[in-house]
DNA sequence: ATGAAAGCGCTAACAT
DNA sequence: ATGTTAGCGCTTTCAT
């Protein structure tokens, strides 16, 4: 079975490889093709089965219908929500998604980078690992569009779409002081991304605002061990704290087995809050109040940005910057009780 | 900032596109090329931070160092675990990974099956959404190597990696009717995988062997939703069901809503089990057991295998079949509970 | 309304 | 040990 070409279909349909060619890539009206001759071609390439080499076409036109999606882990369900919907619209767009598992480690993220550029993608999507932003900015230097989601890079001119992380934090704070709580501990992710940086802002912020001491700000990790390891550690003191703020729900979990270990109760002895709004929390032991990333909205945003840039395809619009910020709500459920 | 090409780098040694060619895609000791040649080159090479134009590579050699990873939806944490790491350890053997995220339609698998092959992939990683088989059997045809995970099609020569779904719902469904258990609801997923209907399969022979009558088998898709309207039906029955099997814990989510609707106590009045043990259900209000895929050791040995039939390249070997069935074990944790 | 031909960046015969 | 050249499949000027 050999491979079909416009040349195959050329030879079968008596016609040039130019007029095959425009049929097949839509410009047949363009050039006054006649409909007789479109209908042959058309035909003769579906009863083939064919499909243009995207490497030949990539290779000419010097540009590639390919997106590149940068994502720190697939475990984390949120990037993988994410991912889901971000990939499956750009297919129904008629990209194609290079996907790049970073492991949440930066290293492998500036090599992916590395390698979007050599295979000459259109534009990347990007959650970014760390701090360093250079890499990206070499993509932007070279016309190639970029969009950050969720994380971004304030020094580079890199478009971004993302919750307004520091406004959910704040407000869940002030939630929690509202319903009485003094010694809310705070949960942080890694100290390397903006998102964790601005909720932790807006933590402290709150705090203030409410004439709170910041009772405590730790950790210093996404996952379930850098959760479990410090409320571990949290419900030694002696002054235990009446609500603690998970800044992820991978975070959460691992808090909420730390406070099944010590047998303390949720929402009776401790308020728990969580930032993702995972669709299982519904589930859990105690439900529990979490703020909503609105997912599907900038996924939605982020492709639609990244395509303005690459349509109208030169370098000022690949640097032209765009910031979005969603603001994201609470979604109220158990696991805060009035204090005292 | 032009494009830096085998040509440029050609210009600024004096060396022929042949000679730095060799060198750069490592044939260099095969044709006797000059130590000083080789590092002058590099350095160029280097220092212009040239990367190799992938599309004209792969159109040259019509191949290319990229596999296509087909997912029903990363929105699934099961097939987003099987994503991260498959796609992680990819990019680590050198290869780049094109993510079709199908959204659990069989249309849209057979249209990124026709994309990938268009792509002219080096072969492809597949979890199918569906029981058509016909697309796959053109890859293999074609000579690009196939791997199936977790679902598979025994119709056509294609390798496959999956946990033994068979036993593990035949022993999860031996160890209920262990505990006295007599009417064991199953809440099955889609018809159209395999996966599923040997899991129901193994449900229904153990109930056989237990002498048990098949209570019920409801349900027709991976979902929450699914799980909770058929919870709610079953709740409805004089005879309710003292246990319920829920084969994924998508379906489990839905299951607890409903039961916890219906103001009934897991695992009091009624015990709970699931297949895939995603990391949550140690939160759950009540920690649910469950059969455990081996995700890491499916996708390890999945890539192994797809690697065997690459470096082999012929088309006998990309249709030389392997079927590896992988045994899962039970996670016991405290939702079941002895029946009378 | 349709064709001929050049060329995108790379590799591999086939020279020398 | 290194160079010349043809050609992968496609698009696009330039002709007609």
């Amino acid at each position: 079975m050999k491979n079909v070409t416009i040349k195959t279909i050329s030879e079968v349909t008596g016609r040039s490889l130019t007029t095959v060619s425009r049929v097949l890539n839509g410009s047949a009206k363009k050039y006054r093709i006649k409909e007789e001759t479109q209908k042959l071609v058309l035909d003769a390439a579906h009863k083939l089965n064919y499909a243009p080499n995207q490497a030949a076409v990539s290779l000419r036109l010097n540009r590639s219908l390919s997106i590149g999606l940068v994502i720190p882990t697939l475990s984390n369900p949120y990037f993988a929500d994410v991912a889901s919907l971000v990939s499956h619209s750009l297919r129904t767009k008629g990209y194609s998604v290079l996907l790049m598992d970073c492991d949440e480690k930066e290293a492998a993220e500036i090599e992916a980078v590395r390698l979007l550029a050599a295979q000459n993608v259109g534009g990347v999507i990007i959650i970014p690992s760390g701090s360093q932003s250079a890499h990206i900015e070499v993509l932007l230097k070279r016309g190639i569009p970029v969009v950050c989601i969720d994380r971004y890079h304030e020094n580079i001119p890199v478009s971004y779409v993302a919750t307004n992380h520091y406004e959910g934090a704040y407000a869940m704070t002030q939630y929690l002081i509202s319903c009485g709580h003094k010694r809310i501990a705070c949960l942080q992710g890694s100290h390397a991304v903006i998102s964790n940086n601005l909720r932790v802002k807006g933590y402290r912020d709150a705090m203030g605002a409410g004439n709170l001491p910041v009772y405590s700000v730790a950790g210093n990790s996404f996952t379930r061990e850098s959760g479990y390891i410090e409320t571990k550690l949290l419900l030694q003191k002696k002054e235990k704290p009446t609500a603690v703020f998970a800044l992820s729900d991978t975070i959460l979990l691992g808090a909420l087995k730390a406070i099944k270990e010590e047998n303390i109760k949720v929402p009776a002895d401790i308020s728990v809050v969580t930032f993702d709004n995972s669709s299982y929390l519904d589930f859990l032991a105690c439900p529990v109040t979490s703020i909503e990333q609105p997912v599907g909205d900038i996924a939605n945003m982020s492709i639609k940005l990244l395509q303005d840039r690459i349509k109208s395809h030169n370098r000022e619009a690949a640097e032209q910057q765009m910031k979005v910020l969603i603001n994201p709500r609470i979604v109220f459920r158990q696991s805060v009780k009035m204090h005292k």
